[in-house]
DNA sequence: TTGTAGGCGTTATCAT
DNA sequence: ATGATAACGCCTACAA
């Protein structure tokens, strides 16, 4: 750890004014002499421009933040790839913050980067409450949401119809033969949490296939484990032939519990995730999942933002992809397979 | 978007100074009135500080930066979560930043990233050139490297010994009857993969059980798959009865790839990661891999992190994490399983 | 081509 | 208790 160097510094060693230091090192035509003069000296005394200084001045800071609630869950990395895509070549870096485990506020995030350390924000929140609406509207820095943010909200939204994606898991797994779906959700105080359960509701009411339904304590591997577990304590008579889980790591989370238990996948028991993620198609069996399309939803909030710090002052746009379900090992019954049934 | 809201417009709607607005802002005690005054403007105007002009002021920025080399690597995640653990409490936020696939380089984030939008640094670079140790040096805010950076580099670092996770590794395989070992490892031109296969060969060197050494195009799934391609065109005659892969992605792409090729897994292949992410358990087989302790290591560096804050100008230290041989499934051999083989 | 000076938004010192 | 004012480090008119 070195003592900070100001462009005061560089500007005496090179025996030059602080203007002609700031000049060469924007790339400004300078006499040669002077021009080496101040290279030498900078270099001499690593110096590298305070960003904070040049932020405050120049009003922008040439970062873009990715704020999400759980970077832990892979689906954001991948997500987060899709942003960094969208934005490579548009000269800003990418930074993100998560809020992780400890619950900290994503709208205090909000606020203090929208505030000076982000030119924009690119945000998929968890849960939507009024507050976080209005910090976003109120953030003075473009933004663009991942998810689901309610009718007329005035503000560039990505989104997807995740109700019509488990709607498409569930017929699906009945057209596999499967007649005992159980639902593994995640928390209902959730957007996805709630809109996956109104897709299951749906899906049931058209087919009846109904199993059991499940509030597992999160989105994760270990939550899905306890799910099955209560699943299994059940019994025999109530167990169901196919679960349906809210997204992948739960649907990981129920396979490894239900391997564990003994269970043959798929033959015994079909399961099928949301949102694809990458060890999706790697586990094994391979996992039969309803793509979200994660990364290319974050490509087109990059792509977004770049056209709104383009064009300022144009009416928000939504961008809608569409679920798309991909078949794969574990939920083939021995129907499927004798029907080489493929997505 | 909305119009950035200062102190000055805040101080002129409350009747006050922009002396008052930030002292009652910053919980400094003022009369009452004026004290309300002002809470009622700011809520009015939705004014939050900026943090560029406060960062400025007070030469402190209330973040920490994590930056790694691909934050796709789920290892990395968990080590995040362990610096975010380890700071929990200290008021700082995380920001992380990847130079992703993208090969933006580290050695530019450091720098900018260093020069005022962060008061402190973890890093845990894959490759470690001069320059970026001297970047590292010369940042004016403390930092903490995770990862192996030379001898006698006076910075606090937090290590752990792949090579010996490497040869526990090899020893096990040796142990459960493997006798033909492929090593599949991911770009030498990084630490890791230089010491990774350090370890095979002085393993090798030790027991013998030699077989084929690949280098995979990364240390990614994708990558194991490729390397599972070439070891099958090798032949029935030359097949490896085991593949140590340098980390656990390169593992489960060399095991789907395995077992898409018809492979029984662990009966003719055994296989063995490094790293023990979180999917490595639930994988099925699951997958025994060594622990380097990423969420611990994490932990450790946040720690050094504010112990050198909390007192600077003490020497550098070396936190040591010893890796740890976490037996599975995919490991087990007929022999194995009639020992009962644990970890 | 180069230097002087002002100001970005904030906090903190110093009068009042 | 409050207000005027000087920094923090940088960039950029504007003047020389």
């Amino acid at each position: 750890m070195t003592r900070r160097t100001t462009i005061v510094e560089v500007a005496e060693l090179a025996g030059v004014s602080i203007s002609s230091v700031s000049r060469v090192l924007n790339g400004i035509p300078a006499r040669k002499g002077t021009e080496e003069k101040v290279r030498s000296a900078a270099a001499q005394l690593g110096y590298t421009p305070d960003a904070t200084g040049r932020a405050l001045k120049l009003g922008s800071s040439l970062q873009v933040a990715f704020a999400v609630d759980d970077i832990g869950n892979p689906v954001y990395t991948e997500m987060m790839q899709g942003v960094e895509e969208g934005m490579s070549g548009s000269g800003a870096r990418l930074v993100v913050a998560s809020t992780g485990h400890d619950k900290h506020d994503l709208l205090s995030l909000v606020q203090s980067l929208s505030r000076g350390y982000a030119d924009a924000l690119v945000i998929s929140p968890l849960q939507r409450t009024p507050e976080l609406v209005q910090a976003l509207l109120d953030a003075p820095v473009p933004v663009v949401v991942i998810g689901d943010l309610g009718p007329d909200v005035p503000l560039d939204v990505v989104r997807t119809d995740s109700r019509r994606g488990v709607v498409l898991a569930h017929e699906h797994l009945v057209a596999s033969g499967r007649r005992r779906i159980a639902f593994v959700n995640g928390p209902t105080d959730t957007s996805p949490g709630r809109a996956r359960l109104e897709g299951f509701q749906t899906a049931v009411a058209t087919s009846g296939a109904a199993g059991p339904v499940i509030q597992a304590s999160g989105f994760t591997v270990t939550a899905g484990e306890e799910a099955w577990a209560q699943l299994e304590a059940l019994g025999p008579r109530h167990r169901p032939d196919a679960v349906l889980a809210a997204n992948d790591l739960l649907a990981l989370g129920v396979m490894r519990a239900a391997l564990n238990a003994g269970r043959r996948l798929p033959r015994q028991l079909g399961v099928v995730g949301i949102d694809d993620i990458q060890f999706a198609r790697i586990f094994s069996p391979s996992l039969t999942s309803v793509s979200l399309q994660a990364r290319e939803r974050g490509r087109l909030a990059a792509e977004l933002l770049l056209e709104r710090i383009a064009t300022p002052g144009t009416p928000a746009r939504t961008r809608f992809v569409a679920p798309e379900l991909v078949v794969r090992e574990s939920s083939r019954s021995a129907t499927d397979a004798a029907l080489g049934q493929s997505s």
